[in-house]
DNA sequence: CAAATTTTTGACCGATTGGACAAACGTTAA
DNA sequence: TTAACGTTTGTCCAATCGGTCAAAAATTTG
C-alpha cells in the first residue's frame, strides 16, 4: 500500500537532485535541520529557491532523502564484520573502516550526530529495529569468539559503542581535535596517529592469554 | 577595559535568571542555538517572552551565559588529574568523573556537543587557549609516567580524546544507546556497565610490564 | 498610607522563514 | 513551425522569528 511510485527522472533531474543533496549535506551537517534554510541550500547549489523546490517538494523532503541515503552506507562497515577469519583481524578491519568513514565522510557523520543529538525524531524506528538487530547479531559473533577463548571477555555492546564513539569523534569534534593538537599535529597526519592509537587501545586488551 | 559592571541583583532577579537558564539549557541542548526559540524557552520557564527579555537582553545573551558557566565545570574533572598518586588510580578517577558528568549533566554535554558540531563559533578562542594549554599540561604528566615506566607508552592526546569520546557518548548519543540496548539493558544499569567496560578498556592496556 | 521602584504583560514591528504560483524560458519532437 | 513538455524565475504570502515599548500590576521603600 502506498508504495512510492517509481520516479521516472530525466537526466537533468538526476543531476540537479544530486547537486542539491550535496549542497544540503554541507548546510545540514553544519547547522542542523532547523538551523539550515532553503535559501542557504539553494545558494550553495547555485540555483534559486523556487528552482530547488521544483526538484524537492520541501526542506523535510531533502533531509529525509539525505538521512535515508546516509543510513545505508552508515551500517556497511559493521555489516562487513564477519565471523569467518581471525577475530582480531576482523575487529581491526572494522575500526579501520569506521575511522576511514570519519575521515572521508565527516559531513555524513555530523548529519547523523545532529539527528541523534536532537533525539533521533526521524530515525528512531530504524535505531530500535534495523540497527539494534544488526548490533545484536554482531555482538553474538563477538561473544562466540569469547566463548571459544579466541579473545578476552568483555561486553560486546559497549565495545561497539566505544568504537563508534572514538572513531566518529574525529569527524564530529574535528574542530576541537584540531584546536587541541595545534597546527603541527592537527594536520593531515592526525588520522594515522588516531588509527595507530585506537588499534592499540582496542586490540591489545583483547588478545587471548598466551 | 570594559569590565562588565558588577550586576547588583535583587532576589527575584537571581531566582528568575536561574529559572530561565535551566529552561534554556533544556531547549538549547535539544535543538541547538538556531533551532531554539525564545518563546520555547519562555514557556519552559513559565513566563512570557517580554518578561524573559527583561532578565536577559537577548537570546545570544542567554546562550553565552550558559556556555560560560558550562566551561568552568566542564574542565574540572581534567584539572583534578594530578601527578602525585598512582597513575592508574588517577586515570581511573578521571574516567569515573567524566562518566558521572555524562550521567548527571547530559544537557550540558549536549549543549557542548552542539556547539562543537557547529564549528565552535563562540568558544574557538577557549579551545585554542585554555583547553589546549590544560590538555598539553596533563599530557606532559602522562608522558612523565610513561618515561618512568609506570604505565605503557601511548599517545596521551589521543588517550584523552578517547576518554572524552567514550564517556560523552553516553550523554550525547543516549537515545541510540538506549535503542540498541533495548528496555532491559538500556535501563538504569547501563552506566555501571559502561564504567566497568571503560575501566577495563583503558586501564588494562596501560598496566606496566610485570 | 503614598511614592518610588521593580516586575509583568499585551500589542506591535521589521526581518526572515518555508512554500505557492503563474508566467516566462528552453528544449524536443511531430 | 508549432504544440507539448521540462525547467527557471520573480513575486507573493502567511507564519514565525527576535526584539521593542508603553502601560499595567506588583512590590518595596519612605
Amino acid at each position: 500500500m502506498d508504495a512510492p511510485a517509481k520516479p521516472r527522472r530525466t537526466r537533468i533531474q538526476t543531476e540537479k537532485r544530486e547537486l542539491i543533496l550535496d549542497a544540503a549535506l554541507d548546510v545540514f551537517s553544519q547547522h542542523g535541520f532547523r538551523g539550515a534554510t532553503i535559501d542557504q541550500i539553494a545558494e550553495a547549489a547555485g540555483m534559486s529557491k523556487p528552482n530547488l523546490l521544483y526538484y524537492f517538494k520541501s526542506k523535510e523532503d531533502i533531509h529525509t532523502t539525505l538521512i535515508q541515503r546516509l543510513l545505508e552506507t552508515w551500517l556497511a562497515p559493521l555489516r562487513e564484520l564477519d565471523d569467518i577469519g581471525d577475530p582480531l583481524t576482523e575487529l581491526r578491519g572494522y575500526i579501520r573502516r569506521k575511522l576511514e568513514m570519519a575521515r572521508d565522510y565527516p559531513r555524513e557523520s555530523r548529519l547523523f550526530a545532529n539527528e541523534i543529538l536532537q533525539g533521533a525524531p526521524r530515525i528512531m524506528p530504524m535505531l530500535e529495529g534495523e540497527l539494534k538487530a544488526l548490533v545484536d547479531e554482531k555482538a553474538e559473533i563477538i561473544k562466540s569468539w569469547m566463548r571459544a577463548g579466541r579473545i578476552q571477555r568483555t561486553d560486546p555492546w559497549h565495545l561497539i559503542f566505544s568504537i563508534w564513539a572514538t572513531t566518529q569523534h574525529y569527524a564530529d569534534f574535528d574542530v576541537q581535535v584540531r584546536a587541541v593538537l595545534g597546527p603541527r599535529r592537527g594536520g593531515d597526519g592526525r588520522f594515522e596517529d588516531a588509527a595507530r592509537f585506537l588499534e592499540q587501545l582496542f586490540l591489545e586488551g583483547l588478545k587471548p592469554d598466551a
